[in-house]
DNA sequence: TATTCTAAGTTATATGCTATTACATTCGCC
DNA sequence: GGCGAATGTAATAGCATATAACTTAGAATA
């Protein structure tokens, strides 16, 4: 490892690092137009490596594919841990919330290639993409605040997941922009988390009084 | 128009009704495959015309895939509608988003043209395709069976179908295949869809009271 | 009915991307 | 210092989008 730096020094045969170089250039030019802006060649040559050179590190555009989601995941994780840990008034949930909101508005390429492409539905469980995947919604579980009771936990974390997903898809669509929506994406997200926390306290003060009552 | 079939009869210089032959096509290619498995030039093959002749109905790919979008989501909306109008004990909002689950996970490729790409988020206020996602949320709006009160109404179609949508996300990224998803597609649906009654009930009798105080 | 205009098709071709093959160079290890 | 593996390059095949120039059939009208 030579160079960690995206572009080839001169005069050199060997870049240095084009794998984690390729991933970084990728997401890049996902970051506007989604996977189908990703394009081996174009990447090969604004790293200044011949245009085959990128199959030495990845088998086909499938695979850089699956390793730049893969990085995404990553950066996600650490953008929602980063807002989950920083002090504040709000929940944990809620700014987990906010943040997700954020990115998948603010980083929309990235965004489609992490949810909305074969690529993750696709990968086999094992690989580092279904991982990454697993862990980051670990961290909706752990936003939760809440303690395990049965799979209660889960099943709200599921819930608000899939809820705010939702939102960002609608809001990519162009729904909260016409004249009906007279809900900003904020005040939704907001209402799907109020919900969550009082459905999680009442179901889990309901699984304990009964646990109670049967030992 | 001289043919109502996908294919052109032999010895034919005209295909008869290439444009809407090849948007049937497309859209059987993006049953599997979304948007990605389209291609023009394969297109042309199965229907038995040279390679460029979708260009004289299609100005490129995006414009083709912007038809085809248009036509899978009357197909979603006259599905929604069939569910919502067969006798049924349960709710029409129920029967949506029943379908709406069962259209999203069956016709995979299909779904993730309309909801997940750049095409609709693309598309210009007043275009064809602009115009029949707009109805399609109409049809969520009419599913709820109450009254207009304010936006309320809106804002609790906003919701559910957020929620939905993302389910069917989470379902298609294989959220609820491993161990921890100990709550299946259906019964999450089914929650979103109680809460909403719950919420728009409420909210509705909440703004009436206060209107006939206020009067 | 003959003519002519236009819509809709054809062949040929340019350009860009993926992917493979065969060859070249450098790095690291002994 | 030499050798093998890793990592690059050049050349090329194959497929997809898209355009240009030409051809045919259908329809509209004199």
């Amino acid at each position: 490892m030579r160079s960690q730096l995206a572009r080839k020094p001169e005069n050199t045969y060997h870049h240095g690092d084009l794998r984690d170089a390729l991933i970084k250039a990728a997401l890049r030019e996902a970051e506007q137009g989604g996977a189908e802006a990703i394009s081996i060649k174009a990447l090969a040559k604004q790293l200044g490596v011949s245009q085959p050179a990128p199959y030495r590190h990845f088998a086909d555009r499938e695979a850089l594919l699956a390793a730049v989601t893969a990085e995404a995941f990553r950066q996600f994780s650490a953008m929602l841990r980063e807002a989950m840990t920083k002090p504040s008034k709000q929940s944990k949930l809620s700014r987990l919330a906010q943040a997700t909101l954020d990115f998948g508005l603010r980083r929309n390429g990235v965004y489609r290639l992490m949810f909305a492409s074969r690529t993750v539905s696709c990968a086999a469980r094992g690989s580092e993409l279904h991982e990454v995947t697993r862990e980051t919604f670990e961290l909706v579980i752990e936003a939760l605040e809440a303690p395990a009771v049965g799979y209660l936990r889960e099943r709200q974390a599921l819930k608000i997941w899939a809820a705010l997903h939702g939102v960002v898809m609608l809001a990519e669509q162009g729904l909260f922009t016409g004249e009906a929506a007279h809900a900003t994406r904020e005040e939704l997200v907001e209402d799907f988390v109020n919900e969550t926390k009082a459905a999680l306290a009442v179901a889990i003060k309901d699984a304990q009084r009964r646990k109670k009552a049967g030992g």
